[in-house]
DNA sequence: GTTACACATAAGCACATACTTATGAGTCGT
DNA sequence: ACGACTCATAAGTATGTGCTTATGTGTAAC
């Protein structure tokens, strides 16, 4: 999936509340719908278009799909987000930062 | 500016266009629309909703704005992003060295 | 087999958004 | 002062997008 998708994909609130959720964990379409206000196609729907960008992973496992965020989906948006990081140089020691904290 | 609002701003080709074209340094309103099929009022309102985003800062100079990329804008983006880069063990190397050039 | 369930797809609708042309506001050159 | 210019704003329009209800497909329980 190219970054010329991505950030439309990613621009709908809805859809990042869902891999905010799906950060905490695999989850099902049913188990996704809890505090969204939307109907069960609608939640369908953005899965459908959240798998398309790569973003997201599907299991099958009988009438259940488990989804999971799919860190490799990201892959693009960080590539095209490094090209504005070269002259960025106020923010590089937080990131050093995080990157030490990742380390422990 | 949130988060919120910046992924719908990025989520169009042309002001992506835009910013990279600015990436490669600053540029009037009327030196930004060579290359771009668009109206001059087109362009002036795609620069309002980047400044707006605050990924883009001006410079007026008599009749000319000059515009150039403002990093911090990306802030929010590069904060969104790190969420996921936290379970994102296959990156994180290539971030490092990427940071590693940076000091040299 | 039949019913209930989990999810996907189809069709239609309401709203958002990116475009256009027309015009306004401010600046420079003569 | 006037005309040419750079850019911003207004108003209208066409297309895109996210939602709904209705229906289809497949699975589990009885």
């Amino acid at each position: 999936m190219s970054e010329i998708e991505i950030f439309k994909v990613l621009s709908d609130p809805t859809r990042r509340a869902i891999l905010e959720r799906l950060s905490a964990g695999e989850a099902t379409a049913t188990d996704l719908r809890e505090g969204f206000a939307i109907t069960q196609p609608a939640m369908s729907q953005h899965l459908a278009v959240l798998r398309g960008a790569g973003l997201v992973s599907e299991r099958r496992e009988g009438r259940y799909a488990h989804y999971r965020v799919d860190p490799e989906g990201f892959a693009p948006l960080h590539a095209w987000l490094a090209r504005y990081r070269a002259f960025w140089p106020s923010r590089i020691d937080n990131l050093k930062d995080l990157l030490r904290e990742m380390d422990q």
